[in-house]
DNA sequence: TGAAATGTTGGGGCG
DNA sequence: ACGCCCCAACATTTC
């Protein structure tokens, strides 16, 4: 070696964060000098599967990172291309000895740094997850494909009592004749977006969430399923960046569970932990099997003949159903890029099992829309609700999207919100409108199939075409 | 982390 | 007083 400073390249992917960051701290541990590095990869940017919510909300999460690292008296280096050239490139450049990077366990990732092995010195540590893939097996050395054993063997292995508040000192830095690009402005974020991004935001709300005075994390447990008044902890966009560690997530609600005071906030922290590890147990599936990527993981309901009408897609997409608990959330999705998870599960039952359509077209749309897109969760969710993944809820479990408006909406509130020519809809019809009759229709200032959609599809009917459907694949193998 | 169909029970009205 | 019916209310089964 030439120089006298021992550098190591910091590869920033989806840890974009200074706290509690193994990577960055094991880099620090070993060397001199740290280089933050990011890539932008053509192969990523333009894939089918991502949107630009999602993009726009990297970006601005790129940003605020930069300006941590400013004020530590660093730059970030920006670099676009493919990954393995560009990391060739920039440790010449820099006379790196080793790249430092948090593992990513889904399929492109796994690929893209198994090439990059053979060739580069790369050193991969845990971050994404608590328990990565591999740490949490059956005693025959199996994946679980059951979640409930899934989840008691993973709160049995023990659990970081303490997240890595290591302040980053001084020794982050990019050598000024290193050429860096300027981060992407475009797309940018918008100004009504629901997320900002960036680790200082993302901290203050898992605080918030978990360990200010009324710690929403109790209330989880019983708030979580009401769609519009939110029990939710919003903090899926910045686990997915890794704004937050999946770590610091764990030991808050670790921390929540233990300082709850009484069984019935316990019980709801106890809610938020299933959670985060309903998001472990779907990264380890998709890296134990990646074939459910693009396949049912049961395979006999590769069978089933779908009915995938463009038009009915594109009413579900745009919503314009009929349906209330459906268009409002569909509604909500393509303006904020964010759907509650009760608001997820309806609309996903409801293209599967009304209208039955393939529910590879809904995960598609999803990643494309979703700033918490992730492939694991967003994959394992659409096979769970179609009935077709591990573990899945049963075939014949179809919502009723009139109940599941009636329960989770009950005043109507949220779809209100969304679906504005329903405003002036009483409480009485706000889930299944077309049963006004005419003169409730004009004192509503809302005519059926004028001011909003007749139901594209009777529900009763949809449920015994899909039960067949299922039930014909079922039996072919 | 369903819903609908079907079965069972028990109180009240009524002849 | 009694049997009968009706029908909530709840439980069980089935898809």
């Amino acid at each position: 070696m030439t120089n006298a400073k021992r550098t190591a390249v910091w590869w920033i992917r989806r840890d974009l964060r200074l706290i509690d960051n193994q990577a960055l701290s094991a880099a620090l541990a070993t060397h001199d000098q740290v280089i933050p590095l990011f890539i932008l990869d053509p192969a990523l940017l333009t894939s089918p599967y991502v949107g630009q919510k999602r993009l726009a909300f990297l970006f601005e999460g790129l940003r605020q990172l930069e300006k941590e690292l400013r004020e530590h008296g660093s730059r970030l280096l920006v670099r676009k291309g493919k990954p393995l050239e560009q990391l060739q490139a920039i440790v010449e450049e820099t006379l790196s000895e080793v790249i430092y990077a948090e593992a990513d366990y889904s399929p492109y990732a796994c690929q893209r740094d198994a090439e990059i092995l053979e060739l580069l010195p790369l050193k991969l540590t845990e971050g994404v997850v608590v328990h990565p893939p591999g740490s949490v097996l059956k005693d025959d050395g199996d994946p679980y494909i059951v979640y409930t054993p899934f989840s008691k063997v993973w709160k049995k292995i023990p659990s970081p009592s303490k997240v890595d508040l290591f302040i980053p000192p001084d020794k982050i830095s990019t050598p000024d004749n290193i050429k860096s690009l300027p981060i992407p402005k475009e797309p940018a974020l918008s100004a009504e977006a629901l997320f900002f991004p960036g680790s200082k935001e993302a901290q203050a709300r898992l605080e918030a969430f978990t360990a200010s005075k009324e710690m929403p994390i109790c209330q989880y447990g019983k708030g979580r399923n009401f769609v519009d008044a939110d029990g939710t902890s919003k903090l899926s966009p910045s686990l997915r960046f890794g704004m937050v560690s999946a770590r610091q997530a764990a030991v808050s609600a670790l921390e929540a569970v233990a300082n709850a005071p009484d069984k019935d906030a316990r019980k709801g922290a106890e809610t938020w932990l299933n959670e985060l590890i309903w998001r472990e147990f779907y990264v380890h599936i998709l890296y134990h099997f990646p074939r459910v990527r693009s396949q049912s993981f049961r395979s006999d309901y590769e069978h089933i003949r779908w009915a995938n009408n463009e038009e009915d897609f594109e009413a579900w997409c745009e919503g314009q159903t009929g349906y209330p608990i459906v268009d409002a959330p569909m509604r909500q999705l393509r303006q904020q890029g964010w759907m509650h998870n009760r608001a997820r599960m309806i609309v996903a039952s409801f293209l599967v099992k009304d209208l039955l359509i393939d529910w590879r077209w809904g995960e598609k749309w999803f990643m494309q829309h979703l700033v918490d897109g992730d492939p694991a969760a967003n994959n394992g969710g659409w096979q769970w609700t179609a009935g077709t993944g591990t573990d899945a809820a049963p075939y014949f479990r179809i919502f009723n999207p009139i109940l599941q408006g009636k329960k989770f909406d009950p005043d109507g509130r949220f779809v209100r919100r969304w679906v504005p020519e329903l405003a002036d809809v009483p409480d009485k019809h706000i889930h299944a409108p077309w049963e006004m009759d005419e003169a409730a229709q004009k004192a509503a200032g809302c005519i059926i199939g004028r001011d909003y959609p007749t139901p594209i599809i009777d529900h009763a009917f949809a449920r015994e075409r899909t039960l067949e459907a299922f039930n014909i694949a079922k039996d072919k193998d």
